[in-house]
DNA sequence: GGGCCAGATGTTATCCGTAACATTGAGGCT
DNA sequence: AGCCTCAATGTTACGGATAACATCTGGCCC
C-alpha cells in the first residue's frame, strides 16, 4: 500500500507517488491539485484529495526547496534570550503575523555573544530559510557578509541604524534614556545614577548609557560613575539589590536602571533598609515589565514596543516575500510610564 | 568564480561544487573532508577547508535531508504560548541542551488550540525534524495518527501518562494541586476555592482541580463553587483582581489560583480593599514565576521544574536518536513554595 | 620487477517535488 | 468529415549532497 516499502526508505511517510497510485493518476497531477487546484478537473481534484486523506501525506517541504522552486517557509529570528520577556513578546508578534501565511518560525538564542550570532546565521542559512529577523543592527563582518550573500531578506530590530543591511524595525534607545533621565531630573532629582548591564556586550545598553550622559550634560547636572552589574544574561533581582550600595555610596537621590529587574530588586533592598522610596530615592526601571506594576510603589519605566516590533517586522518580511510595499524601516515610539517610584 | 552564475540559481550562496573547483578536487571529496576528515589526505583538507573559507561555503542541509542520508538536525518544540514563562523555560532548556550538538529549535505556537496543534504538526512534519517536543499529553487521533506514522521521536511535557507517545517528562499536576491543598488546609484554612484557567482547553488545569478536589474530600472540607475566568490564553492580573468578590461571596477564607499571575491580581485587589492577607484571606499560586517574591506578602506558590522538564526533554532526544540509553519517562518534582500571603 | 594492498579520490545513482515541455482527447467550426 | 484549439494530464530533467561502488596511485613484499 506504500511505495516506499518497496525499498529502504529513510521515512515512513508517504511520498507523493504513494498519493498518485491511490488516486490513479501520475505525481505531477497530485502536485497540481495541491498548489493549483484551478487547473485540475474536478473529479480528479475529488480522487486526488480523498487519496491525500486515505494515506496522511504530507508535503516535503524539502525536496521543494532544494529544487529551488519552492520556498522553505521558514523564517529565522534570532534573539539574545528567549528569557527575557520582551524578546519573547517580540517573537509572538512576528509568529502572529507569520502564522497566517504558511510561515513557521525557527528560533536561536545568542546569549548576546557575536560569534554565537555569526555561528547561528550560518547554521541557520544552512535551511535555506525565506528571511532573518536579528536582534540588534551591530554585527560582525563575517556575519554581515553570509547575510548579504545569501540575498535573503533581513529585518534588523530593537534599535536604529544609519546603515541597516536591509529593513530595520525599532526605536531610539539614546532616545528613550534621554527622555528618562530628563523626567527624573524635572521630578527634583540631582543626583541621577545610571546602571546597566553590561554594556560592552550589548549595543542597546550603550545607546542608552550615551541618551543619560547627554541628558546629564544638558542640564549641567553630574554624571555619576556607573557601576558594572551582573553576567551578559538574564537580569536578576539579586543583581539590582546588590548594586544598590555603590551607587548610594556616591551620594545618588534617583537611580535608573536599564532594566526593571534589576530596579524592582534595588527597590525591594532600599526598602528593606527603610529607605524612603520616592522620596529620598527616586527609582526608574525599562522594558516595563508585568513586575513593575505589581510592585509598591509602582515603577516609574520606560515601555518599549516588544510586540509591536515583531509585528512589523513580520509585516516587512511578507512584504518583501510577496513584492507588496512596505517601508525599508520603521521607528516605533517608546513610551514613559510615570508610577509611584518616583516624585 | 561561482559555478551557480553559469546558470540560473535562486540562491546566492556558494555550492559545494564551487568549493570543489576552488579545491582542485571533485564535490565528493569536499563532502568528505566536511564530514569525514580522517578519509581525506592532510593536504587535501586543509586546500578544501581553505576553499570553503574562501567561498564562504554553507552547507545545504536541505539536500542531505532530501536524500534521506543526513538528518535535518532541526527539533521542533510546540507549546501553548512563548508568553508564559514557564514554556518560554522550557525551551530554553530544550535548546541548551540541544545546541551545543548541532541541533536548531523551530517553534511554533499552539494557542492551547488543538486543531492548530494538529495544523502545526503537519506543518513541521513538512520539514522532516529529527523530533518533537509537545506540551501535554492529550491530542487529537490526527496528530497521534501523524506522529507515529512519521517514526519522529516525540517528549510529551509538562504532564505524565500512561499512554505516552513516545517520551514523557512531566511532573503530576494533580499531586502538585493536591499537595499545595493540603497544606492550605494543614495551615488552618477551612473553606479554600479554587480558580483555574478555562479546563476545556487545558488538560492540565482540569488535573488540578481533580487534585485540589481530591484533598478537600480526604480531609471533609467543602468544595466551593468554580468560577469560570478569563480566556484561554495568557493569564492577566485584571482576571484575578476581577474574579476575587466572586470567589468572597462563598466565604472562602483561602483561593488557590492555578497561575501567579490571577494570584497577585487578586492578592493586589485584596489588599486595595483592606483585607488582610493572610490574616482573614490566604493566596496561593502556581508556577513560581518572578512575581511571586516581588509582591509583599511574598506569594505563597509550588514551584515547578520548568526549565528542567526542557533539559530532560534535550537529553530524551539526543539519546534516542544517538541511540543512548535512556529512560523513556522522567517524572520531576515539583515543590511548594510557602510565603507570606498565607498563614 | 611484478603483483598486491590499502589509502585517496572519482563516478554514479538517489532522495522528492516542480517547471517546462509533450501528449492526449473532446468539442467546435467550416 | 477534417482540422484546429484548448483543457487535462503525462514525461523529462533538475536541484545539492551523499552512500556505495569504481578507479587510481604509490609503497611494499618476495
Amino acid at each position: 500500500m506504500n511505495a516506499s516499502s518497496d525499498k529502504p526508505n529513510a521515512s515512513a511517510l508517504p511520498r507523493m507517488a504513494d498519493v498518485a497510485k491511490a488516486a490513479g493518476v501520475t505525481q505531477m497531477t497530485v502536485s497540481r491539485a495541491l498548489r493549483d487546484p484551478a487547473k485540475v478537473a474536478p473529479g480528479t481534484l475529488a480522487r486526488v484529495r480523498a487519496a491525500v486523506a486515505e494515506t496522511g501525506y504530507v508535503p516535503n517541504v524539502v525536496a521543494g526547496v532544494l529544487s529551488g522552486r519552492s520556498r522553505s517557509r521558514i523564517v529565522t529570528a534570532l534573539i539574545p534570550t528567549i528569557q527575557h520577556a520582551i524578546f519573547a513578546d517580540t517573537v509572538t508578534g512576528l509568529s502572529e503575523v507569520l502564522g497566517p501565511h504558511g510561515y513557521h518560525v525557527m528560533l536561536g538564542e545568542t546569549g548576546y555573544r557575536r560569534d554565537e550570532e555569526d555561528a547561528l546565521i550560518a547554521a541557520f542559512l544552512a535551511h535555506r530559510p525565506d528571511a532573518f529577523m536579528l536582534t540588534g543592527v551591530t554585527r560582525s563582518p563575517r556575519g554581515r557578509d553570509l547575510l548579504r550573500r545569501s540575498g535573503v531578506p533581513v529585518v534588523e530590530t530593537w534599535e536604529l541604524s544609519r546603515t541597516p543591511l536591509d529593513m530595520v524595525v525599532g526605536y531610539s534607545n539614546e532616545d528613550a534614556a534621554h527622555a528618562m533621565t530628563r523626567y527624573l531630573a524635572q521630578r527634583g532629582y540631582r543626583r541621577i545614577a545610571f546602571v546597566s548591564g553590561p554594556s560592552r556586550t550589548n549595543e542597546r545598553a550603550r545607546r542608552r548609557e550615551l541618551g543619560y550622559a547627554r541628558a546629564l550634560r544638558e542640564l549641567g547636572l553630574p554624571v555619576l560613575p556607573i557601576p558594572t552589574i551582573g553576567a551578559p544574561s538574564v537580569p536578576t533581582l539579586e543583581e539590582g539589590a546588590a548594586v544598590l550600595d555603590a551607587v548610594l555610596a556616591h551620594g545618588a537621590d534617583a537611580i535608573f536602571f536599564t532594566s526593571d529587574v534589576y530596579a524592582v530588586g534595588a527597590l525591594l533592598a532600599a526598602q528593606a533598609r527603610g529607605l524612603d522610596v520616592p522620596g529620598a530615592l527616586g527609582i526608574a526601571g525599562f522594558h516595563d515589565l508585568p513586575i513593575a506594576r505589581v510592585v509598591s510603589p509602582g515603577l516609574t519605566t520606560v515601555h518599549v514596543p516588544a510586540h509591536e516590533i515583531g509585528v512589523l517586522a513580520g509585516r516587512k518580511i511578507l512584504a518583501s516575500l510577496t513584492g507588496a510595499a512596505e517601508p525599508k524601516k520603521s521607528v516605533i515610539p517608546f513610551t514613559l510610564v510615570p508610577r509611584q517610584s518616583t516624585r
